[in-house]
DNA sequence: CAACTACCTGAACGATTGTTCCATAAGTTT
DNA sequence: AAACTTATGGAACAATCGTTCAGGTAGTTG
C-alpha cells in the first residue's frame, strides 16, 4: 500500500466535503477552484490536481452527495411512521435547509447532464426496489409529494413544521384519514 | 410620452426575455452582462445600464417567469381533466424542457433570496385562491406532487409520456379510482 | 432651428476566473 | 543511501468577468 495514495485519497474527500459546503453557503455559482481550496484548506492548485475540471467536481459532489442521502432517507421512507417522515422533512427543510437547498441545485444540475441523471436518481430506484410497493401509482405519487413537499418548503417564508407536515404524510401513505395502508406492504 | 422612455421599456424587456433564453440553454450560471447582451442583440452594456447589477437581472426574469407561469397553468389545474393535465405535465418535461429547467433554477434562487419567495410561490397561492379546495390537505399534496412529478421527469433517462402520467395525475385528483372528486368543488 | 436633456454606448479598468508548468518535497524501492 | 516515482504547491498566463465613465446620439422643447 502506498502512503502516499491513502493521504491523496484522504484529501479528496475533504475537497468534496467543502465543495458542499461551500454550495450550502453560496450556491452552485460560489464554486471556483479558489473558494474551494480556502474553504478545503488546502493550495489553490489542489482541486485542479484531483479533479480534471470544475465540472468533474461537482459532478463528484453530487455523486458524494447522492449517496449520503440514500443513506439517509431509504430507512425513513420504508419504515417510518407519518409522523416520523414529517419530523424528518421537517427539519430538511429548517435546520439542514442549506443542505437541502444544496440537494436540489446539484439535482437540477443532473438535469443538464445526462450522464448524472442516474445518480441523481438513485434514491428513487432504490426506494421503489426497497419498498416494493403494492399499488406502484400510489407510490410514485408519494415519492413525487415528498420532493414537492422539499422543495415548496424552501421557499415557503416559514418553514412548514412537524405538525403541519404529519397530516399531509398520513394522507400520502394512507390514502384517506379511514383507510389502510396502501404504498408499503411487505 | 415621451418616446425614448418607451423604447427603452421594450429594450428592458427584450433583455429579461434574452436572460431566460440564456437560461434555457446554459442555467443561470450561464448568464453574464455579456451572454444576455449578445443574446438579445444589445451593446454589452446595456443590461447593466437597465439593470443596476446581475442579480437584478435575474430576479427580473424570475418576476416575469413566475407571471407567465400563473397565466399558462392555473386555468388547466383548477379547470383541466386529468388528461389535460397530464398532457401539461408531459409537455413540460419534453418539448418545454429547457424552460421548465429555467423555472426550477430560478426557483432555487428564491430559496436564498428571501423577497423572491413570494413571487416564485405565487402560482401555488394563487391555485389555492382559484381552486378553493374543500380538502386543503388533498390540495396540498397535489400541488406538492406536480412540482415532483415534474422535477423528477426532469432527470429520468426518457421523459414521462401523457399516457404514462394520466394514471397518476387520476390518482392524485380522484383519491382512488373509483371515488368522486375531492380536490376541487366550486 | 437652436438649445437642451435624457438615453445610450464603446472603450477601458481592476478583479477574478480556470488552468498550466515546473521546481520541490515526500514517500517507496532497490 | 541512492535512485526513482509520485504527490504537491507557488507563480504566472490568458481569458473573462462586473462595472465605471466620459462622450455621443437621438428625441423634446422653446
Amino acid at each position: 500500500m502506498d502512503g502516499r495514495k491513502a493521504r491523496g485519497e484522504k484529501k479528496r474527500r475533504a475537497i468534496v466535503e467543502a465543495t458542499l459546503r461551500v454550495i450550502e453557503r453560496d450556491g452552485v455559482s460560489g464554486v471556483t477552484h479558489r473558494s474551494v481550496a480556502r474553504e478545503a484548506g488546502v493550495p489553490t492548485t489542489a482541486p485542479t490536481y484531483y479533479f480534471a475540471s470544475l465540472d468533474d467536481l461537482l459532478i463528484a459532489t453530487l455523486l458524494w452527495v447522492a449517496e449520503e442521502l440514500c443513506d439517509d432517507m431509504l430507512d425513513i421512507i420504508a419504515r417510518g411512521t407519518p409522523r416520523q417522515i414529517a419530523r424528518e422533512l421537517s427539519r430538511a427543510v429548517d435546520e439542514n435547509r442549506a443542505r437541502t437547498l444544496a440537494e436540489y441545485e446539484l439535482y437540477l444540475l443532473a438535469g443538464r447532464r445526462p450522464e448524472l441523471k442516474a445518480a441523481a436518481r438513485r434514491w428513487l430506484d432504490l426506494a421503489v426496489e426497497v419498498v416494493r410497493p403494492a399499488d406502484p401509482v400510489a407510490f410514485r405519487v408519494f415519492l413525487a409529494a415528498i420532493d414537492g413537499l422539499l422543495i415548496q418548503g424552501l421557499i415557503a417564508d416559514v418553514a412548514p413544521n412537524e405538525d403541519e407536515l404529519e397530516p399531509i404524510v398520513s394522507f400520502l401513505i394512507r390514502g384517506r384519514d379511514d383507510s389502510t395502508p396502501r404504498t408499503s406492504e411487505q
